[in-house]
RNA sequence: GUGGGCGUAGUUCAGUUGGUAGAGCCCUGGAUUGUGAUUCCAGUUGUCGUGGGUUCGAGUCCCAUCGUCCACCCCA
């Protein structure tokens, strides 16, 4: 045998027995965003590098090391987006979505970045992200919020997933921050882990969610982002909170949280579990008023999060929770020549007569046991037998597979076809 | 990029102090003439991740390499 070649490290197949997960969580996220107004975009899943070099930042971990980044034949440096943020509003600036217009949006697919694969990380990933432009008030930070968590509750994870809730401030109120968190940790470099130390010249503010449990309490007593916060932010957060209270939905405000990417500000928040190890975050997102006029576009409020897919399949896998299958109604056993020359014809007349029909046509011959094997092992609710014996009356054997669905009966294709109709 | 665990049949795994491989599941066929999930019987399946080395002899020991899983980093 010659050597196969195998899928790229960290990028994987989803199988048919895995893919009702997606299915379910595809389905129930674009009926859901439907019905909150949202519409659906697609953009390219290559774009120009320096759209995320502008966007997520240049200093960032994404940008620095792990992108897919290639030139073109024309000497083009092009990249495999890491996520969609970056893509959606270059996609809103240049079809001019953004001239005094709101506009909700979502967006699914396929993510890439260039890192170790783990549990609920790989290197291409799928992600689920709504957009919102042109409003800048907390009811719209909430309303992601309230949608989020309904979708949790129509996936049947509400109850291990909690919602954690910070604001960045505006940029200015941030910059004062970073200068006072960056003084207290250098006063304090002694007591600085490896990792932060780096941290403290790169991104001083990632140093509040260390994992080092040796940081906790260096970082439990420096100042708190949440007491620089300029007063449109604080109003702006506090009425966020209000609305989360008045609707009942329970947060966390966690001042350690501070998100990754460059362009957030005021509201972040992310939905945690700690169902999947270390990859927690299934959902985040937050704010980001400024990224807009970062890429070229008029000055327009923005808002959104995205999910990771896999993270929610593992969830969904893992606490048991089945999506939907679909299982055939009936599987046609056909036995003798005449009946296979006429197998084929039957289907496609049922198939005509009932277009909902989920029917699979034994395909390669074999006895009439074999073929019952297979009937049975397809979970169909049926098997629909022709032999000599049918064909020679004009009918067609339909025997129950499954309790409780009574006797095997011999019926013309008219009966039958009536038959199957109350029955799917 | 760093650290640890693991790579044996399609799959889950066993394989004693080194003596050229086994089980369950799956799959195929059968237990009288055309009827499935149970039961019983029979059968197929492997360059033991790859490349070197030690040895009369390596799945087993050593080295390298690749892959995979988990964790760090980072992130959805």
């Amino acid at each position: 045998m010659a050597q196969q070649v195998k899928a790229i490290r960290g990028m994987n197949d989803i199988l048919p027995e895995n893919i009702h997960y997606w299915h379910r969580i595809e389905g129930t996220v674009r009926s859901l965003l439907g019905r909150y107004g949202y519409g659906e975009i697609r953009m390219p899943v290559i774009e120009k590098t320096e759209l995320f070099k502008r966007s997520i930042g240049e200093v960032t971990d994404i940008v620095e090391k792990e992108m897919y980044t290639f030139n073109d034949r024309n000497d083009e440096s092009l990249t495999m987006r890491p996520e969609g943020t970056a893509g959606c509003v270059r996609a809103a600036i240049e079809n001019g979505l953004l001239h005094n217009q709101t506009h909700r949006l979502w967006y699914q697919g396929a993510m890439f970045r260039y890192e170790r694969p783990q549990k609920g990380r790989y290197r291409q990933f799928h992600q689920i992200g709504a957009e919102v432009f042109g409003m800048d008030g907390p009811d719209i930070d909430a309303e992601l919020i309230l949608l989020s968590a309904r979708l949790w509750r129509e996936l049947e994870i509400d109850s291990m997933v909690t919602l954690q809730l910070n604001s960045l401030g505006s940029s200015e109120s941030r910059v004062i921050y970073r200068d006072k968190l960056t003084s207290y940790l250098s006063e304090r470099k002694d007591q600085l882990d490896e990792d932060s130390l780096r941290r403290l010249e790169s991104n001083p503010l990632r140093i509040l969610d260390s994992k080092n449990p040796a940081m906790a309490e260096l970082i439990a007593n420096a100042p708190k982002l949440t007491e620089e916060l300029d007063d449109e932010s604080k109003q702006h957060f506090d009425e966020l909170c209000r609305i989360l209270d008045a609707a009942g939905l329970k947060y966390e405000i966690n001042p350690c949280l501070v998100r990754g990417l460059d362009y957030y500000s005021k509201t972040v928040f992310e939905w945690v579990t700690d169902a999947l190890g270390a990859q927690g975050t299934i959902c985040a997102g937050g704010r980001y008023d400024g990224l807009v006029t970062q890429l070229g576009g008029k000055e327009t409020p923005a808002v959104g999060f995205a999910m990771g897919i896999e993270r929610l399949a593992v969830m969904m896998q893992e606490s048991g929770i089945e999506g939907k299958d679909h299982y055939p109604d009936a599987y046609l056993v056909q036995v003798g020549e005449r009946a296979m020359q006429q197998g084929m014809i039957i289907a496609e007349k049922l198939r005509d007569a009932l277009p909902g029909l989920r029917l699979i046509t034994h395909c390669g011959g074999g006895s009439f046991k074999s073929q019952f094997k297979k009937a049975d092992k397809s979970h169909a609710r049926f098997a629909l037998i022709l032999g000599d014996d049918e064909i020679d009356k004009g009918e067609i054997g339909i025997k129950p597979l499954r309790a409780g669905d009574g006797e095997q009966k011999m019926l013309p294709i008219n009966a039958a076809i009536e038959f199957l109709q109350q029955q799917i």
